[in-house]
DNA sequence: TGTCAACGCTAACAAGCGTTAGGTAGGGTG
DNA sequence: CACCCTACCTAACGCTTGTTAGCGTTGACA
């Protein structure tokens, strides 16, 4: 079914595994044997690297969280002298994070759609980390758009990232729709509305 | 946990049951044992009403897609006269699909929420409703933007749906942003852009 | 060379899963 | 009256789940 993978250590081949297998069928549908079977080794010896299922889960969306931080700090960085150019800076912040999910692995994009699959234990423990994520972007739009007040800074926001996060269930990488491609698309759906 | 449903005739209790369940956890994340307390009978009652959960799930999706497709037609019926203005088309229609998801109770949620944690059987069998959904969309798109060609109505219509069904997991109805708020907020957004 | 931790295995556990068989109470109809 | 259908129950089935305990093997380091 899922080739097993290649010969990195045994906990990253573990993490590898189960952040792929929650993401094809969320938290209650994949097994510690599947994940196991995945990794190559059996089910008891999971406990090894991870203390419970739920530990394991926690361990993968930190991790694509950790990601997603990271990739939004550094195009923070890169930006730099186009720091007021509103349309460059925003087309680079969309491209980043559809990177992060559509590209960067299963870390990622397990915090999109499987997050919501997540026991309460779960999920409390992972959204200070989502906290941040969303705060960041929160005040760069703050800072992009100093016109709106914070309710509809809000708003706009999730606009953004619904349309962004959706993606992950349709983007296909081999398709004829490239990355670049698409971010531009929603970046200036998102700045200008839809251009006849 | 989750309060017992009211006096509704036997069937329907177990089908408003299982629709709040799937949506709050899950396909694999609810058993039959839960969706039988929430309506008030006993596990092996359920098999009464349906051959199988499996069975359940496609009949909770296939009402909700029954909803959703209802409210696009009403809503074309309904502006008759206004047939030629783009923009009063477009906010009626986002009206409707908002007013299915997020008001209409969970049967139209599950299938935003939880299609992507049902098995393939199911999955399969709900497709082709789901499709023909999608595609009184992209004819509408077809018939108000037709100076775009159909790659680019389908993308465009894409970050529309995500960024409507994305409201699920965070609108509020007793919060400070109306449906109609929201509604209009996000057609104009789409539109023409970010307003400061 | 001896020791120890890291890593994996086997085998089993109690609990919970979807599902089924067979039974019971009650109302409607011949 | 007898009959049957609907709606529900009890009790169990075979199976899978997350988890644990105890045992082997390996390689690094003293």
């Amino acid at each position: 079914m899922v080739a097993p993978l290649t010969d990195t250590p045994g906990r990253t081949r573990v993490l590898d595994a189960a952040a792929e297998l929650f993401v094809a069928q969320g938290y209650p549908g994949t097994t510690l044997r599947q994940i196991a079977a995945t990794a190559g080794i059996k089910a008891g010896s999971v406990y090894h690297h991870f203390d419970s299922k739920e530990a394991l889960f926690v361990a993968v969306l930190n991790e694509g969280m950790v990601v997603m931080t990271d990739a939004f700090a550094t195009t923070e960085d890169e930006l730099g002298a186009n720091a007021d150019d509103t349309d460059a800076q925003l087309v680079a912040h969309v491209r980043a994070h559809l990177g992060a999910v559509l590209e960067n692995g299963p870390y990622t994009t397990a915090h999109v759609t499987s997050f919501s699959s997540a026991p309460e234990a779960v999920r409390s423990q992972v959204v200070p980390m989502r906290d941040h994520y969303e705060q960041m972007w929160q005040d760069l739009f703050a800072q992009l758009f100093p016109a709106l007040d914070s309710q509809a800074l809000r708003l706009h926001r999730l606009i953004l990232f619904g349309s962004m996060n959706s993606a992950s269930e349709w983007f296909d990488p081999d398709g004829d729709v490239s990355l670049d491609r698409l971010s531009s698309t929603i970046s200036e759906q998102f700045l200008h509305g839809v251009r006849p």
